[in-house]
DNA sequence: CTGTTAGCGCGTTCAC
DNA sequence: GTGAACGCGCTAACAG
């Protein structure tokens, strides 16, 4: 009798050994299935003395609710996308452990794709979220995306932006106030003396890319400074071209005395170019970086940088995800910017005269 | 008629505007649903016109198959569960990347987890993942784990070890060939003159702190060192433990001349904590550690390293278990060992006089 | 309060 | 070659 749900039709057979089902539960507790879902949907109207009968039945079948069979029924997965530009930027991990911890808690499991900011895999990582039926999506896109295409204009399933504001203007989104953390960072370099700042941007396509150069050219302005366009130089938020470029700019006939990298890629790429020209850092030259990493506090000298909230944005990103998701009607879209805070460290010192 | 797939039926109907199933497509085509499902899986045997009428149904219905209720029916669900660690340990992302690939290019999408590696939060992974139904799982275990006892004595769904050595000696894994690359960094040091090497380990609970530790007390022996148990320090794999107790060590009346770090994150502690103390490196002390991190290459002194195959070590695990999965009989387990790589760089140097 | 039953969307027989 | 009918495991509606 208990061996009855053994099956034998082959090889995709894996999961049989293990499959007990709802029916075998009230079979074994003589209940009908109705009564078995009561229990396990902690439904009050079940008698104490059924209840404590399925439960055993569970407990020595060793039962598990297959949550796909539920899934099928109850239309929602439970599962969220999760849709990054790349793992191995030392941002998103942090993010993710927030909205990790997030969804666990109300009891969502998340599925991680990266895209290396192209826009045809956020194409894929969307259709096959989608496929899967997530309840809903996790979104650092990338440029020249188009969510709406894919998604539908309804955004099904909902989609909340972070790290980066989307094109739409309907969406949630919970972003750092770039603007605010990059002008922060200028206004310590100008204050301490520096005139001429290079920036290792990463790209204007992306928001944050725009925003942390706005704030950087906006305290300049306010400073009185006139922008040098040769200082601004596209670092693509990777290490290497920052390593490039920053090179070049140091090169230069009147370099600058300062450097703001866009992101810890870059500020690592200045520091190498730094490091090799055979520069001293802060005496020669200050860095300050956006992003502050584990190794910022680490690494000789300490960098100076801007903070962004990443745990803390993750998690709200879930939140603010599950709770569209879960809502009854549709609600005003929440948008969240997050405020930055600056390290000053080492990296950065007076101004040489 | 178009319009006859809109529900109405309340709150959790939030896929309805887009929820076509196969029934619409065939009764847009005017075929059997069967044929459609013979469409779907590539049959030959569905004459060309019904064909053609059926995929232009599709297309314009903007039909997507619905993958829960095909897992429900094939009992396969075409999803892994990733549980590593810790995701900001920078190891993993690369690990990460290389199992997400392998899994896209077989179609199946990653459930990822993080264990802080506490057993409980491993127990719970693997007991979520099984609820979920995953195919199979891409494990990096923790201490104290017991996995059998919660996916059963024969693994289900099948589980490949990655990074650490289970447990249990039945299962597959992919590991980095630990001794080995301790011994070689180790060899490094005893060859530029150290005879006082200081190990900076993580925990021997787990088997690549365990490995690591015997590669190179191993070679201690092997050069006629006697190892002095004061040299040995718990790390736990963390940066802030290592840099307390690299500093204990290197306040000792007989430091070390070098220093061997058990991973990144206590390589970063023990260079902390060796700039903290005012010394140079290599000068006063040289520093190496196992994994070769992007910055390894970047900070000053740029760090000697033993670099794992992260990449391949994830993509190599993700395509074990998928043949696990989808193999037709039981094979033999796979236990593969990577070579790990030494690159040596200006972190360490002679040993003073 | 409990049992029965009709689907959820798809894949898979079999008759035809 | 095609299509009707059944079942995957579960939930929910309704009858008792």
């Amino acid at each position: 009798m208990i061996a009855a749900c053994w099956h034998s039709s082959g090889a995709n057979d894996r999961l049989s050994p293990a499959v007990i089902t709802i029916r075998e539960v009230a079979q074994r507790a003589k209940v009908s299935v109705g009564t078995v879902s009561n229990v396990l949907a902690g439904s009050e109207s079940v008698r104490p003395e059924l209840r404590r009968r399925v439960e055993q039945a569970m407990r020595e079948l060793d039962y598990q609710p297959n949550e796909i069979a539920r899934s099928l029924k109850t239309r929602q997965t439970k599962t969220l996308g999760a849709v990054v530009s790349d793992l191995t930027n030392p941002f998103y991990p942090m993010l993710l452990r927030g909205a990790e911890d997030a969804a666990l808690a109300r009891g969502y499991l998340l599925f991680i794709l990266n895209t290396d900011d192209r826009a045809e895999l956020e194409q894929r990582a969307l259709s096959l979220l989608r496929a899967r039926k997530v309840d809903g999506i996790l979104l650092v896109t990338t440029p020249g995306s188009d969510v709406e295409s894919t998604l539908g204009p309804g955004f099904v399933p909902p989609v909340v932006f972070v790290d980066r504001t989307p094109s739409s203007p309907t969406a949630d989104y919970i972003v750092t106030d770039n603007r605010r953390g990059a002008r922060m960072c200028t206004n310590h370099l100008v204050s301490r003396g520096h005139r001429r700042i290079g920036f290792v941007s990463g790209s204007t396509e992306l928001s944050t890319g725009r925003e942390r150069l706005d704030g950087y050219l906006e305290v300049l302005r306010q400073a009185g400074i006139e922008p040098n366009p040769v200082f601004t130089r596209h670092g693509e938020f990777r290490l290497e071209p920052a390593y490039r470029i920053t090179k070049e700019l140091l090169l230069e006939s009147s370099p600058p005395t300062a450097i703001f990298a866009a992101n810890s890629l870059t500020g690592l790429g200045a520091l190498k170019a730094i490091h090799e020209l055979g520069l001293r850092c802060p005496q020669d030259i200050s860095l300050a970086v956006f992003d502050d990493v584990p190794f910022a506090d680490v690494i000789q000298p300490r960098l100076t940088s801007i903070a962004q909230p990443a745990y803390e944005m993750g998690r709200l990103g879930a939140e603010v995800l599950i709770a569209r998701i879960e809502e009854k009607e549709r609600s005003a879209p929440k948008r969240i910017e997050l405020a930055p805070e600056l390290n000053v460290r080492e990296s950065t010192g007076p101004a040489p005269r």
